[in-house]
DNA sequence: TTTATATTGACCGAGTGTCGGTCATTAATA
DNA sequence: TATTAATGACCGACACTCGGTCAATATAAA
């Protein structure tokens, strides 16, 4: 009998190892002809691991947001300002360096895809990350209004804020000269203007 | 000489004669042969009023919007209600009858052909439309604080109402179970609990 | 009839996904 | 230990789809 692999590490090492090609072209022009000569493998053997080219987009911001939530956590555990951890939280959105630029555009390639052809899968999984956001804001919230720094009913506007990322999100994607990062920052100080409490 | 089209006219016609053939299918699965049959026409001329299969969509998205705002704006002006006439200009997210259901679907192609490949064309059009909410809903506040109904710092939040109904079209277009309707009261009840000027 | 434009569908080639066949590895057996 | 059997990994030729092109044709004004 041969070795027998495991499909989900293979899956993985495919995945990875097409994320420069990726990159560099585009879902659009991104063949499978090429991403089986970036994994080494053959064609055929894609499609042993894979439903569809698209399928393989994927597998790849799958592990790149399992890998960022991590991430993210613990920085917001390093950060003793509120306002900064909630920072955290939206600066996947906000980070415009070269090595964001990259997964940032991995997403955007990702919701086009997933906007042409959703499907529950997909569905699915960006419900994930949603919770992973709306969860995480809801942790540093309580803190905050436990430690005196926020008004109660700022929990109230935890999902409205989860929503604001998306937007935030896709208007970086899709509007001409839009600074995620400026429209982040008058957002939070009228938010913190409202309903943070004067500590001073 | 022959008969001369109007090019424009005929982009509009054909695309409209696909709109219901886009909906059935999707994008993805829209062939321009069936696109050119749907209007009556040979696959050549399709070639002859737009530049590529996305283009349709282009077409059919700037032509439902144009008339969209157009009724908007006569409805927020029919209204006496803030609160209504904000929900006015969210009403094409919030919407979900079988008619809006399929211009929301459509929006949802267009976003999937405009992520896929973000040219500034398509950019351009998408801060046009950006514009026209927020203005308008400048308009809204504008009219709601000279009679008393909102405070004045209401006005720091628009870009990010702007941005916040972006992220519910995503939401809705991407979330399980996703109730824009809800989120949304939820959003603008405690939008109003903090900014309007409680008149009783 | 001439001429400029509109229209067309046969055609092309890029590219996706399939499938029959090969190969490498290991189990079983003598 | 050597030989054979069994099996899943792997492959790339090929069938097929579909977007876009273009040479030929239709149309209608002059």
């Amino acid at each position: 009998m041969p070795k027998i692999v495991n499909k989900e590490e293979k899956r993985i090492e495919i995945a990875m190892a097409c994320v420069d090609l990726l990159h560099e072209v585009g879902i659009k022009k991104l063949t499978v002809a090429a991403a089986a000569k970036a994994a080494g493998i053959g064609k055929g053997t894609i499609y042993e691991y894979f439903e569809s080219k698209e399928d393989i987009i994927f597998k790849i911001i799958g592990v790149h947001i399992a890998e960022h939530n991590e991430e993210t956590l613990k920085k917001i555990a390093l950060s003793n300002n509120i306002k900064e951890k909630i920072t955290c939280l939206f600066e996947f959105v906000l980070d415009e360096s070269e090595e964001n630029n990259i997964h940032f555009n991995g997403f955007k390639e990702y919701l086009s895809v997933m906007l042409a052809d959703t499907t529950e899968s997909y569905k699915s999984f960006n419900c994930v990350c949603d919770d992973f956001f709306s969860l995480a804001l809801k942790d540093v919230f309580e803190d905050a209004i436990a430690k005196g720094e926020l008004k109660e009913n700022s929990l109230y506007f935890i999902n409205s804020i989860a929503i604001f990322k998306k937007g935030l999100a896709l208007s970086r994607m899709s509007v001409n000269d839009f600074s995620a990062r400026d429209a982040y920052e008058e957002f939070i100080d009228n938010f913190f203007d409202l309903l943070g409490k004067k500590n001073d």
